[in-house]
DNA sequence: ATCCATTGCTTTGCATTGCAAAGCATTAAC
DNA sequence: GTTAATGCTTTGCAATGCAAAGCAATGGAT
């Protein structure tokens, strides 16, 4: 019965595996891990609201707001507001803020893919099914995730179309 | 070519399975994970210097001696000088530190394990190679992980003997 | 014995996170 | 048109997190 105990310390290894790499990721690009994870997000999802931003992140919209402040003021992120709702307000990545994350070397997941791709067909059936098994027992089956490994990106959202309503018009605005 | 893909999504489930659980368990207990991920690291590895347990946690000296002094006045920690070396100084969890790790639920691993244990050997023995080769993949074979998911706790050392230079001796010490 | 570098922890100062509550503008509802 | 709800910001506060400076104890050196 001690097989369990080794799935359990594997399973730390790899959580622990990927939070080191944060940090790296973190020091090597000079923002904080929510800020990277800010960055990341918008690169999934497009430009979203603040409140959005929030929501995928699991934060308080304060909190989110004083990020991008941050982020802001660093360039990398330009605030919108909607033409048709101007209560809500776009956070959209400038074009530095792009050229950071393409710059930033998202390794982990890369190392992975290769070395993945390299495995033979009936391996990574193998490691699929375990691993579905994994999250079915941790009922995490039904969270929402990114096919990220660096810093939490949250939500799967691949068709980056940005619906009319939330269409940005006019500069960033002070208050 | 998307089985890569598949894998990757399902790593990053789990992986946020356990982080909600985390802060789940935090709002249980009153604390902040980070007195939870101190107070576990206590718990695993029995008394440990201010050095170690910021070793252990990745975390700058100055960061654990904030965190403890927090603990200590809710009365979870007691700090002891070693007898040997009066440099060093041991975080003991106390009689209610203890206590409320009993009581804290670590549903999480617990779940994985009843439902790992109900599972046929062909299935374990799958699991465990699964995850043995992902974690290889990740470089994260070399980490030191203890069979905990709930926060992170590090290091394996069951038998909490502590070593004869590091018995305390006198009551806590004002500064 | 005495000086010196090292070790181990704390203190200080600062930036950031994180939240709740209050505030403000816009929108929706009636 | 008044009222309620929504979306974001501001304010105030506690907690992280770190580097640098500071202090005490240790372990060598000579």
């Amino acid at each position: 019965m001690e097989k369990s105990q080794d799935a359990l310390v594997l399973l730390r290894q790899i959580i622990r595996a990927t939070d080191l790499h944060d940090k790296h990721l973190s020091r090597m690009t000079g923002l904080t891990m929510p800020q990277l994870m800010t960055m990341q997000t918008l690169r999934i999802n497009g430009p979203l609201t603040i409140g959005m931003l929030a929501k995928e992140m699991n934060l308080a919209q304060a909190t989110v707001t004083s990020i991008l402040d941050r982020l802001e003021r660093k360039n990398l992120v330009r605030r919108e507001r909607s033409n048709t709702d101007k209560r809500k307000v776009l956070a959209c990545p400038t074009e530095q803020g792009q050229e950071l994350l393409k710059s930033a070397p998202t390794t982990l997941q890369d190392t992975f893919i290769r070395q993945f791709d390299d495995m033979h067909d009936w391996e990574q059936s193998m490691i699929v099914a375990a691993l579905e098994h994994v999250s079915h027992i941790l009922g995490a089956h039904h969270i929402d995730a990114a096919p990220m490994l660096d810093i939490g990106a949250l939500d799967r959202t691949s068709d980056n179309h940005m619906p009319e309503y939330l269409k940005p018009t006019h500069p960033p605005f002070k208050n």
